[in-house]
DNA sequence: CATGAATGAGAATTCATTCAT
DNA sequence: GATGAATGAATTCTCATTCAT
């Protein structure tokens, strides 16, 4: 018999997540991405049992994946000022570098249907976890973790989302960096 | 029968919105729509073009909605710690009064086809002119727009998306216009 | 707005009757059905909610077919043999001038999820009251419902099924009917 | 090795018959089949060379399997009355014991594109030549083969099919066992 | 204005079958 | 012999839209 073939997979992935940009979740077929991935409708059933289905196991797996992008820029040793710094750039380069991805999890998660097969908390909780250490050593502000993910990354997603030409990014992030800096750290 | 005619087309706006919050935008069809509307799925296109040009003319009328629901409730003399805590709570509370709306703004904000038929900064700009009275004065530090409305609006409404049994509420907001009030004030 | 075709569900109607003598119900599609009738396949689905609906109804309403057609025939004062007869000859026929009602009806009741929705009993109650009465005023034997249907109707069905050319047709027909008045008269 | 085999196609027809018992012919599908047998899909094809001669060898095979079953039961010895007895009720407890095998037969019996794969006469052979010995020294009436096929099998099969809570079950039979007898006796 | 009927195009999904191992 | 992967073709059904009234 002829093997599974993982390259496949990932190329179904990657073609609906690059449609889903481009033409938003309900402009996204299941022939479309199959011709987009170079592979027969079919073949998509082959891995996974429905198009819901596929949506919500792909926003599962992509939905922590600015939080592991996060984790391999932050170490645990460093300073609180640049803690946020490299926090908040890591968001606005994560949703550049990952266009695609970054556009296809904030869909997924303001879609009804979707949005309740995975919780920000679970995906944030490592850097959260970084970020107790901060507090209890009095590096950070104790607010709730509720409140510290929502000033960290609801924020500068805002300024990827909306991102045009007025906007300068550079120097709207160096604002908003600082502006969490004087308001996390004592 | 002008109001008959506003009436009719006020349900089909309900019906949709109200839809979209249950099923999604891909889930939720003309058909239905005018089942819910208790219209003729013709009717509809008396007063849309097309189901896109619903969409977007629905969207830009109540993507300012939020804003609009605040400038009612805040004036140009309130103290400056008063403003905040305004603008924090009615965004909250525009969220669960107006549950459909705010889910179908945001749902419309994150979909490539339509977040271009609508600007962020068109909608706040009431707002922010009254900000700016307050900054003018030196009333409020004097951050840019753009960073202004990610911190005032983007974390409540992290807040209002990810609300669950776990998160109590009321103890998180206070929290969040403390932290608002230490980032903005002097 | 348009009027609902009848004549336009009665094609639909013979069309899908017409497929299932030819191809079985398993070679019948609704895409097929369409192109019979003339339609598309969506106008299909303005008279049924799905291909099971639109089998069952049919089912429905064309199991009594051969039933009714007796009833035109017979009259409670014939002679009991002339009933016998009328009744033999009557399934036969039916089954040659309506090849395809009798083909699809046939087919239907042996299919287990069709078969439910129509029972035999029902379909055959007025001739079996008309038999009622001649049993009660003693012209034939008084065998219970359930077998008098099973000899009138079942072996008769069962030539019309199994008719070929080395099946001469009427000798046997006549011959069976003989068999019948043996059987239920006195 | 051979054992195996067998065994698999076995398993194959089982599992063929037992979805065509619940789900009919056209719910019946080569993946369905392969899974209920515990197989591959691909598997199916080292026996069968297409789905429609798979049904049709199975069918070819089964068609004579209550005809088989009567043969183990009577002996060209028996009263004439006890021959009709034991082909009635035999005709009965095939159809409960073998239920699967028995609505497999029935369903393709009504299919127009399995039915000419077997012919009712080929199959009913054996019996009809034991009959044969009872017509030809005087025990049977002499009616055609055509009608003692007709009066034996189809009423009993007819009972079988549309037997419910109100159908007694013995009592029919009992009853219709004696008409039988009353109408092939001298 | 308002509508139910009608539809071509396309949706998701399943099918019978074949291929490579 | 036996298989899971793969698929083109076909399936049922829905869609946004238009038509005739």
């Amino acid at each position: 018999m002829r093997i599974k073939d993982e390259n496949k997979q990932q190329r179904i992935k990657e073609a609906m997540v690059s449609l889903i940009l481009r033409e938003g979740i309900d402009g996204t077929s299941v022939a479309k991405i199959a011709k987009e991935a170079g592979v027969s409708p079919a073949t998509i059933y082959v891995y996974y049992d429905s198009k819901e289905e596929m949506l919500a196991e792909v926003f599962r797996e992509y939905s922590s994946a600015p939080y592991r992008y996060l984790m391999q820029r932050v170490t645990p040793d460093m300073e609180p000022a640049a803690l946020i710094e490299t926090i908040v750039r890591g968001c606005y380069s994560f949703s550049r570098e990952h266009e695609e991805i970054f556009s296809f999890v904030e869909q997924c998660s303001r879609c009804p249907n979707l949005s309740e097969y995975v919780s920000e908390e679970e995906c944030s909780c490592d850097i959260l976890d970084l970020i107790h250490g901060y507090q209890e050593r009095g590096a950070l502000r104790p607010y709730s973790d509720w409140n510290m993910g929502a000033v960290l990354f609801a924020p500068v997603r805002f300024l990827a989302m909306n991102r045009c030409e007025e906007s300068p990014g550079e120097e709207q992030l160096s604002e908003l960096i600082r502006m969490l800096q004087r308001l996390l750290l004592y």
